[in-house]
DNA sequence: CTCGATACTGACGTATGCGTTAATTATAAT
DNA sequence: ATTATAATTAACGCATACGTCAGTATCGAG
């Protein structure tokens, strides 16, 4: 399309989902994209709406709290007072769970680094680094 | 019970799971505990399984995903040099899955803390430092 | 104008992860 | 001995997140 817009089959394929995922999600509330005729059209802000939907996806939430989550990146009030407190305190919860699921992944990472010793060490071999304390970066 | 020996209803108050989740999981080989008659038992190793597995559903793996897991902490044979290998490569493949994740996280975190800066401006106020970059075990 | 490609709206189907009776049994307390 | 309390299996139910037709419409190419 325009490079702006974009069909349904172009961002399904762009993100290797499926058009009823897409369909799925107006449904739901997450990606509404404008109609020409009854066809949909998806903006660049629908296409970064996908991404984010996709990241949540990835990180175990429901659709239903990464509607939450979307709607934080795009505020609707953008100027009411007790809207921008109400996106704050929402903001500080979302971070609440992000960092809970850090913690998680730091922990499972931790766990994952004995075994591999065990099973290197087992193996008869040596390794000074263990790679979960590499600078992330550079895995 | 004896302190390193758990009823099915001991552990899933203690996890805050209903007693069907432990059951559900049995069926799929995750924790699979000792009976007494037709009672479960549950052991002290069965319990660390159910805290990995929980840990595993808060960062949205399937029960498939986390039996695969979970069976990389519990090596079978932890001798044969195959086994060995084996383990080895599932341990780098879920490290990938888990630093991917964690860089999901990281973009999260980052695009939130644009948003509350704007948010914070447009309320007037002023903030040096972002939440997200404080350190993680201070919030 | 017909054909193929693409899109649309239902609507039913399906895998996952449990919830919820129901009917029964075993254990513990009075 | 009787009654709670806690445990078991079996089986149906349900929300989530789509998959998969079926039937129809649109639109550009030949």
């Amino acid at each position: 399309m325009t490079g702006s817009e974009y069909s349904i089959s172009d961002l399904s394929q762009a993100f290797m989902v499926t058009p009823r995922t897409l369909r799925f999600y107006e449904q739901r509330g997450l990606i509404v994209p404008r109609r020409q005729g009854v066809t949909r059209i998806y903006s660049e802000k629908d296409r970064v709406r996908l991404e984010l939907a996709l990241r949540g996806k990835r990180l175990g939430f429901s659709l239903e709290e990464i509607k939450e989550i979307i709607d934080i990146y795009e505020p609707k009030q953008a100027d009411d007072p007790r809207q921008l407190i109400f996106l704050l305190k929402k903001l500080h919860e979302k971070r609440k769970d992000l960092i809970n699921k850090f913690n998680d992944i730091k922990e499972t990472l931790n766990a994952m680094d004995a075994v591999e010793e065990r099973a290197l060490s087992a193996l008869g071999k040596r390794q000074g680094v263990r790679a979960s304390q590499m600078p992330l970066d550079l895995i």
